[in-house]
DNA sequence: CATGTAATTGCAACATTGTTGCAATTAAAG
DNA sequence: CTTTAATTGCAACAATGTTGCAATTACATG
């Protein structure tokens, strides 16, 4: 029973088994479109256990399958990588953004010159996360 | 036996009682002169109940006297805010840069112009959180 | 500087979140 | 189809965070 849907390819690709659990989140975190939440990744999965939600979610990040969104906050949100992900370095060339009227989580892609440099250091990875009004309710408000 | 330290003062300040936790709270994470990971301050502070920890370390964000320090991790980090912070927003120039040699996490003040400009956004507030290597560990390694 | 009052604390109990070891199950390679 | 290593579920535990409430404390006021 080999399946050949996407993610399991994905998966396989990465040498990684394309088991039923890894293949339902996948597919529910890419379908949410927005960084998801993982209360609510963990509430949408019941009939899994949910110690193998937990390490299901670690080998994803792990493996650049998918990656933290990290608000302010304690909730923790999670969203499939693009494809430019490796398995040894996440590599978004987006941000993070929460707005705060309709409070929703977004990955802005930001192909402009987004850069960090500081005197003396060395940046190697970074990560913006912001907040203010998306598209939609700037126009609206 | 009203208290005249700093931070007693920076506490009346902004309307709230200056009471030995919250002071002791914020000349450990002060003193620690990094963000310090709430781990560490609450070993640090044994004698006060675990509950009360968790709130002054509440009430300290909401009013701007300390923030967060968000590394892509589990562990959250505190330090104290700049005087530029007030009760309603955090205003900061900085950005959260972890060393992947020494793993201190510091506070780095960025003057230049950070900025983060999307199309149809508003953004009025975002941080950045950055990993490489630190000016001491470039300069040995 | 005594005192009234609202804020803060400690405690107990609970809820949530995350971890570990192990036996049973399963993916997939040969 | 068989073998094998990875993955799962379970149980038990550990850590983390929350709530209500009575006792205590800071400090404003007189």
């Amino acid at each position: 029973m080999k399946e050949s849907t996407p993610f399991a390819t994905l998966l396989r690709d990465r040498k990684l088994k394309a088991t039923a659990t890894r293949i339902e989140v996948l597919s529910m975190i890419y379908a949410y479109k927005k960084p998801m939440p993982f209360s609510l990744i963990q509430k949408s999965l019941l009939g899994f256990d949910r110690v193998t939600l937990y390490r299901t979610i670690h080998v994803l990040s792990e493996n650049g399958i998918i990656h933290k969104a990290l608000m302010d906050e304690n909730e923790t949100y999670y969203a499939v990588c693009s494809s430019s992900c490796s398995t040894d370095h996440h590599h978004h060339k987006h941000i993070h953004f929460k707005c705060s009227a309709c409070n929703e989580v977004s990955c802005v892609q930001t192909d402009a010159s987004l850069q960090v440099s500081i005197p003396g250091y060395l940046t190697t990875h970074f990560e913006v996360e912001a907040s203010g009004l998306c598209a939609s309710c700037n126009i609206e408000g």
